[in-house]
DNA sequence: ATTATCATCCAAAACGTTTTGGATAATTAA
DNA sequence: TTAATTATCCAAAACGTTTTGGATGATAAT
């Protein structure tokens, strides 16, 4: 029972061309006629095929976000605040968000492809953007619209949005150092992530500011899950460097962290120091609450997605680059314990 | 520098019937002309339109999810296990997740219409089923295709997956019982939903076995948030009715349940015994852990959407209502406190 | 009274596919 | 040899919009 344009046609009388102009709003309707057509259009429940008006009009009105089926996104709150902020902001202009998800027959950058080369979308939000980062560089070559979270380092003056990671892990080292730390493990998220080397680099001008030896064993990268953090805490402490703080690089691993530190008997703030990025509800929430980085990461999904749609509607938009400073939240996990 | 069908018809010589026929498959192409036709589309970076080919097939290959942009839903890891489950199903077939967020200017009716007067998507998976859903009555009206998470009480046959909210309920008190609790306050879902009728229940007839008195005020409903476990285990211990364990009918609840047990110097596990339902990494990886009711969430969210692309797919297939039995998960919060 | 302007309208083309309904030539059956 | 069948092809229609490029008649300007 979809009724169509020419159906309103003929209840009204009119040509298929008057009805679609008194529908989109064009001047060249009569006030008389636009009522009428619009009274009728809604009596009759029509809504313009979607399918129909995006051929004509070359364009979606859809973002698209591609993301792995793994669990590791979806169960990680950050990346969700981040996507409740793309559809906080997308769902103000009614743009639609369409998310593929790649899986490991389809990787990511194949259905990023069909994405952009069917014409699916008609931009792209990537995140965690990796060194020689393949999904831009394709992007580029086709010349289509996206926005990063996370900084690109391509020639040219791309749109993203970005956390400065120097200032965030140098923030957390900075105030571990003047609790008494001398000997903080600092685990990294994996190399290929574009963010890793600064956020390396903050916490090692941290180190120098205060003439600490760099020490490259408590130093550790890997992904952002649970089970890392787990891992790794344990093998740092089997290596018996007589750590007295861990900074861990999310807030997923802060919850293996806390079990292997759990299980290992050694009490968080006050044998040990524990310090996260990000302050989701993760940190937030456990016992004893954990030093973290807040990072607005509502309000970058909100950016991001609105430079998109910037750009999207009109090409010759500025772009803009967004460098967000991250906030120290301290919590018990390290403000009570102080070294001498 | 898109590059459509016609294109590859005069690169190749051939029409562009022929084109299309042999790349989808067709019998009534010869071999030769087939492989060359590919070759050349693969040279040229062909990929179909798939607003052209939406139009004319009268299908988007898209399935459509409507979210509040609220934070509740998009924080909520139960939830977006389930969101990750459809991914992952849907990814398999290559079927595409739309998500359209509802807003205040917006409710998730208006968008639910737009989504499907439109033809946006081909079927739509709805959960937190409403008693009387007006997304439902809807949806049949317009011989939608659609799956619902949730039992669906309308007349008629419908497709769901429903987890036995009964049987739920009924495992947790009954643990609670038999650990010698009788002050058992019950925070439960909000009214409105399908699921907290058939909860409560369970609750009641956990209570009947074991003869012990049903009261009122320890039963409260309200939504899954933080917040609202905190205000509400606040809000019965200062009607001091000696409550000895909380049975909060979310994760998240527990989260604030927790902080307003601390705040009160209750110990969990202890003093007072708490469990929760459903079982995310939240209650799993509280201090002390929580007992809670495991329930294959992803897997429901790969068994709805399988559910919905076979109707997609076959006007005929037999609807079907499955139904899961959770499983308890007995961890700290309740294990060891017994009472005589 | 004629021309210019304006308001209102519409037929047809276009977007890029898929599908319908044959056409043609080659092969097989009679 | 002729008729029937098969393999291979294609022009044109269709999907439901929007846009192009006027057409028409009424009003205003000359």
């Amino acid at each position: 029972m979809k009724v169509t344009i020419k159906d309103i046609a003929k209840a009204t009388g009119f040509s298929v061309t008057q009805v679609s102009r008194a529908l989109t709003g064009y001047s060249d309707v009569s006030p008389k006629t636009r009522e009428n057509i619009i009274k009728v259009a809604k009596e009759m429940g029509y809504q313009p095929n979607y399918s129909a008006r995006s051929l004509r009009r070359q364009r979606t009105h859809t973002i698209g976000l591609v993301i792995p089926s793994t669990r590791l996104a979806l169960t990680d709150p950050f990346f969700l605040e981040f996507l409740s902020g793309i559809g906080y902001e997308s769902s103000k202009t009614r743009y639609d968000l369409l998310i593929s998800f790649s899986n490991n027959k389809n990787g990511q950058m194949k259905i990023l492809k069909d994405l952009v080369l069917s014409r699916r979308v008609d931009g792209i939000i990537l995140n965690r953007i990796e060194n020689e980062d393949k999904r831009v560089s394709f992007l580029l070559e086709k010349k289509y619209p996206f926005v990063a979270f996370g900084k690109i380092e391509s020639d040219g003056d791309h749109p993203y949005v970005e956390i400065d990671g120097f200032d965030a892990t140098y923030q957390v080292t900075n105030h571990l150092i003047k609790k008494g730390h001398k000997k903080i493990s600092f685990i990294n998220v994996p190399e290929w992530q574009v963010c890793a080397k600064y956020r390396l680099a903050g916490y090692k001008k941290a180190l120098e500011d205060y003439n600490i030896q760099f020490d490259d064993e408590l130093v550790i990268n890997n992904e952002e899950t649970d089970s890392a953090g787990y891992s790794i805490v344990n093998e740092i402490l089997k290596k018996n460097k007589h750590v007295t703080a861990f900074f861990v690089n999310s807030d997923v691993m802060a919850i293996g962290a806390v079990k292997a530190l759990n299980e290992a008997k050694i009490e968080i703030g006050k044998e040990i120091a524990l310090a996260a990025l990000n302050d989701t509800n993760i940190t937030q929430n456990m016992n004893p609450p954990i030093t973290s980085l807040a990072q607005p990461i509502h309000l970058i999904g909100e950016k991001v997605t609105q430079m998109l749609i910037k750009i999207l509607n009109n090409k010759d938009f500025k772009l803009k680059q967004v460098i967000i400073k991250p906030k120290l939240i301290i919590r018990e996990s390290t403000s009570n314990m102080i070294l001498n």
